[in-house]
DNA sequence: GCGTTCTATAACCTACAGGGAATTTACGTC
DNA sequence: GACGTAAATTCCCTGTAGGTTATAGAACGC
């Protein structure tokens, strides 16, 4: 059911509609109305992003009444996470870089002494 | 220059075939041609891929000759990461959740002790 | 200068994504 | 059963993504 590949998962992360919704959802349950309430756009617009986001495993819906509660599933983001750690060497070197960059700077700019101000 | 907009990221990495760049060029830099190599699709194809990752901040170009050798760029990949680990406690909870489930269903399944097998 | 190699660009096609308007379905209430 | 509300579905439009082929541009060897 749930699809769960990277693929889908990424490309629901895409949209700044849709991690807002989550971002709400993050807070607890809440029905369509609740969840398009805060953006200019139609009912429909918003139940395509929610199937979206349904089929790429990121939501569950159950019923209550004529409500359809919404409820973040949060695993493929755990997935998406594990690839993403993959890489966390090379921005960590990459920012520590960086920062002996700006630590060279910073010696060698005798403007920026405290007499200097 | 680089977007680095959590949009282009996950929208960059939304596509198999880029990830796999990405995962080629945390090998090292590569060429196009060597980028390209492993698939079943033309040069030009591969272009477009690259410029994709370029814009997003996720490569960055150099030349060398005739070649234009691509380097990993990590840090909207730190981007990502970090707007991801806002969820971190929702999958964590969703798991141990799972994990206890699995241990109530272990319990109560007398088929599965050691003299039985 | 000339051909060769590597890469980028242009023009084109198809499929799909994101949005709106209108309608339909599902449920609860009276 | 009629009505009202919540949500989904349908149809339409526009833009863009991903792929192709063909062409152009940049850098080297000769």
């Amino acid at each position: 059911m749930k699809t769960g590949s990277l693929d889908t998962t990424f490309a629901a992360l895409a949209d700044p509609t849709r991690r807002a919704i989550l971002a709400r959802l993050a807070l607890g349950e809440a029905s369509v109305m609740e969840l398009a309430e805060p953006f200019a756009m139609t009912q429909p617009a918003i139940s395509k992003h929610l199937k979206v986001l349904e089929r790429a495993g990121l939501i569950s819906r159950s019923r209550e009444a004529q409500r359809r509660p919404c409820r973040l599933e949060a695993s493929p983001l755990a997935e998406a996470n594990l690839w993403l750690e993959k890489y966390r060497q090379f921005w960590e070197a990459q920012f520590a870089r960086l920062d002996s960059l700006l630590e060279e700077i910073q010696a060698s700019s005798p403007n920026l002494e405290p007499d200097q101000g």
